[in-house]
DNA sequence: ACAGATTGCACAATCGATGCAGCATTGAGG
DNA sequence: CCTCAATGCTGCATCGATTGTGCAATCTGT
């Protein structure tokens, strides 16, 4: 930098260069030939632009050609494996493009969620990815007024394009393997799966429940009232939950599927107080994975989401052009118990 | 929306409330006291603005008042817990001081970094925060060059005021913790506590081995040679080397201290094929801090860094106007055996 | 009733990059 | 010698919001 304190621009550029503003734009960019500007003074000005440290000022850039770069997306919150996993991905496909993320936490807050749609909007970003949504509706009435593409991940919109895990399928897997994994003992309520966590209102417990339902029902022993306990995604109300389960059934079920890691750290809270050969006779399911899960005293069945690819769908949504509320499934991937060592470290190591 | 397909302007505002787009600017912005438009002009000029959904372009105003309104943070990686919950907070106090986080991952790239940085510069953010740089000085030219103030959290630079994590303490009082815990044999060297994991290169990890060392040499037995095995952060290699260690030493040493969540995965990867009752002979503690590591076989002492206070602490850096290449320690928090749901439960519950 | 102050607003320049519409200059062709 | 086309560039308006300046109209005091 020659000069201290501002950054230099393509008029500073112009004056060095002894050639006009336009001409150091069309320069700098892809359009000099299409406008039939001369090798040489491409080199020249490039060579000066070099030397200034010149970037462009994508604000300005921005306001004339009416894109930013940016591409937003809206997590519930970013303390969190699945959606982490999300923000990681979404910011590869985003470089792939050229485009630059801004990745927001609605904290899971209807109001939050709208007043971070909001002021995407006003940073102009050319689309918009919404997962976990609170309120689709809203989201994609304020995206239309904008004019901006969008797209939801993991909890469906009826006004855009959707991609959502298969939840039907990773829960009826887990469950059919549950249940052929289960220990018989013969004592008939003992002998029962049970589902614990998550909320019914939310649209991926929803389908996760109603395929527990349906393997139950399909391997036939249908479930009985009180075998779904969705109390919520807190550890603590998970804890309570299974203890008083266990109380009513003098004992472990033969097999319970957590629904989430939350509700899994409370379970867990619970199981690890009883003597280690009391969880020989039951087995052990979470819906969502963990590599630390995987080491505990006991096998635990895994479900893995594919936060990858539920984002790569989302992007080729965005690339194929398509604005209609289609919904496209992503399969999770199940875990067997004690089988994450296998994996990661082909990946890591 | 009474237009289709455009965004409402302050000239939209203006024709239709008759007032001039100066006056319209005004009367939405915080200025219309000291310009002088009166209040029933400004009651006017908002209701016709929030009739038609108006709100400001962030690339116009960015551009004309030379600040963009967002705040930028480098990180590693998203995927991870310790940034996840950096990002979380960076996210929070960036709200609380109605700024736009944006948030990028270097994968600890150099390069990346470099890009990112240019990037947001590039975006014209108003601040910037860059945790776990690999390359500060590089950074700190940028960002200079730039005229963008900035903070360095996690590993220091010498450009710029840093706050970091107080590894030395923690580190410390963790070996304390170790040595007081550990079993005592009678086997002099199987009494030593070892040191598995990290890259003595990176400020951090060099900083945990200096304590380690200090530490051992404080309580009357001096490290010796081997006793510090810093294999990287990949939990391959560090599984390999608590398996050679063991081989050298006819079984496991009274105590491990594990540099890091992914070195702690490997070294789990070897302790969960021994018989449990090997383990008893053993202390075992992992600098990081995981909820589901609380409920292995084992006890696992682990210390818990606290990227809330590192973000509070640069956060306040910027509102204080530093500029000087200060170092603020933040302390991290011992975690005892087993205590996870103590803490955890009262926060979610 | 008239100078001077105050109120309430409009005009125009500006931020930096872009892109359309020209405008000299050179060379070729008739 | 003159026309026409190609070449290589410049000037100017524009994107939307902000801000310094200016200027009527009304009000105040005497």
């Amino acid at each position: 930098m020659t000069r201290a304190s501002r950054k230099a621009t393509i008029y500073d550029i112009a004056r060095l260069s002894g050639a006009s503003a336009s001409t150091v734009s069309a320069a700098l960019g892809e359009s000099w030939r299409e406008r039939r500007i001369s090798e040489a003074t491409v080199e020249t000005i490039r060579s000066i632009a070099a030397a200034q440290g010149y970037s462009a000022n994508m604000q300005a850039r921005g306001l004339r050609k009416a894109r930013s770069g940016l591409v937003g997306m809206v997590i519930p919150l970013h303390d969190n494996r699945f959606f982490a996993s999300m923000s990681q991905s979404f910011e590869a496909f985003a470089r792939e493009r050229g485009l630059v993320p801004v990745i927001a936490s609605s904290m899971r807050e209807p109001q939050e969620e709208r007043r971070i749609v909001e002021t995407l909007i006003t940073y102009a970003v050319d689309y918009m990815f919404i997962a976990g949504a609170t309120d689709p509706d809203a989201v994609s009435a304020m995206c239309n007024a904008a004019n901006l593409r969008h797209v939801f991940v993991d909890l469906p919109g009826r006004g855009a394009p959707s991609v959502v895990s298969d939840n039907y399928k990773g829960a009826a897997d887990l469950t059919r393997r549950l249940l052929s994994d289960r220990p018989i003992t013969g004592a008939a309520c003992r002998d029962r799966i049970y589902f614990i966590g998550g909320d019914p209102a939310d649209y991926a417990s929803a389908r996760r429940i109603e395929a527990f339902r349906d393997a139950l029902t399909e391997a036939g022993s249908p479930p009985g009232p009180g075998q779904v306990i969705a109390c919520g995604y807190a550890p603590r109300s998970a804890m309570r939950e299974i203890a008083a389960l266990c109380n009513r059934l003098g004992g472990l079920p033969a097999g319970v599927l957590v629904n989430s890691l939350t509700a899994f750290e409370g379970v867990l809270g619970h199981l690890s107080s009883l003597p280690l050969d009391d969880l020989r006779g039951s087995v052990i399911g979470c819906y969502d994975y963990d590599p630390f899960a995987a080491y505990l005293q006991f096998p635990v069945h895994m479900v893995r989401q594919d936060a990858h690819g539920l984002i790569r769908e989302a992007y080729r949504i965005i690339d194929q052009n398509v604005t209609d509320p289609v919904l496209r499934m992503v399969e999770p991937e199940q875990i067997a118990p004690r089988t994450f060592y296998d994996r990661a470290f082909s990946d890591q190591g």
